[in-house]
DNA sequence: CCCTTTTGCTTAACATGTTAAGTTTAGCGC
DNA sequence: GCGCTAAACTTAACATGTTAAGCAAAAGGG
């Protein structure tokens, strides 16, 4: 009930389309427009999205088994075991099988993508800090509060985390 | 040197990774979270995200330019030129020139693409309707409004529509 | 210990994201 | 009208999303 308003006056059983499809929409094109300010960062250092958060991940986990690095990075098994190919064949990371569970691929950053997290993370720092003198620091953390409470509220009500 | 690193204290300029990474994250697990509820019923009726989108803007809008469409409806012009194809394929849609203009292509939805949506449009608002019931429409109203606004700031400080 | 189920990927197949290049048609300036 | 630039797709190529199968190793159960 937030305001139930009558935008255009079509009355046929979809007004309701707007409002049904803004939530999924909004989150959609907000994260576009956030990440349009990293992708020239992304792309002058050769590596999408999806590689970086799970270069990202690898820095801030240390070596960890495919499945939670694909979870914390949010990618799918499928693509992340073809990102691992490429980025082991690029040199930036390493994978081994676990010895005590042989079904477990267990996934590290090398020194050589150590330190590319190391030359790319200022830029990347100075993009976030550029967005948020833009658009105020305050908004953000509100927006990010707003988005972990809708999150949370999800988890609670349905698959927490794992059930 | 694989799985050494000691994942905490390690102050060398990385504390900051995880905030900046959590608004394009945030933004991401909310909205694949939200739309875990939807896929079921877009399975259900062979149709992907995408397509859906471009469906109901078409709904909605009425026969309008492809690239107006691909804006609406959130998909790079690549993409939706290849989803015309298979939508038209299916009779869900037709295309034709626009003849005062003829690199521009009119998008318009068939009665079967009406039809289409007419069927299918009630299942989507019982899911978004639970959704609303069960984290609160009043949580998911000022994400909304959050969303929004941090979306207007962007606009504002940078790129507002087109300049 | 054998058999069944589960776990943790891996493959396959197809749709879309993303960038770059190519094509056709409009619009402009001279 | 001619040539040039821009607009509106379209194609191409490769990465990732998404779903369904497939495979080997680990866990259980009898």
């Amino acid at each position: 009930m937030a305001d139930k308003a009558p935008p255009p006056a079509v009355r046929d059983g979809f007004e309701l389309d707007a409002a049904q499809r803004s939530l999924p929409i909004a989150l959609l094109r907000a994260r576009e427009m956030v990440m349009e300010r990293f992708r020239p960062m992304l792309n002058a250092h050769d590596v999408s999205e999806q590689q970086w958060r799970v270069l990202r991940v690898l820095r801030e986990s240390g070596a960890i088994d495919a499945t939670k690095l694909a979870e914390r990075a949010c990618v799918l098994a499928p693509s992340l075991t073809r990102m691992l190919r490429s980025l082991e064949a690029r040199g930036l990371i390493e994978t081994r099988r676990d010895p005590k569970d042989r079904r477990r691929t267990r996934v590290a950053l090398t020194a050589q993508g150590d330190a590319f997290l190391r030359a790319a993370s200022p830029q990347s720092a100075a993009i976030y800090a550029q967005l948020e003198t833009e658009v105020g620091a305050q908004r953000i953390a509100r927006l990010l509060d707003e988005l972990n409470g809708f999150m949370a509220a999800l988890d609670q009500s349905q698959g927490p985390p794992k059930r």
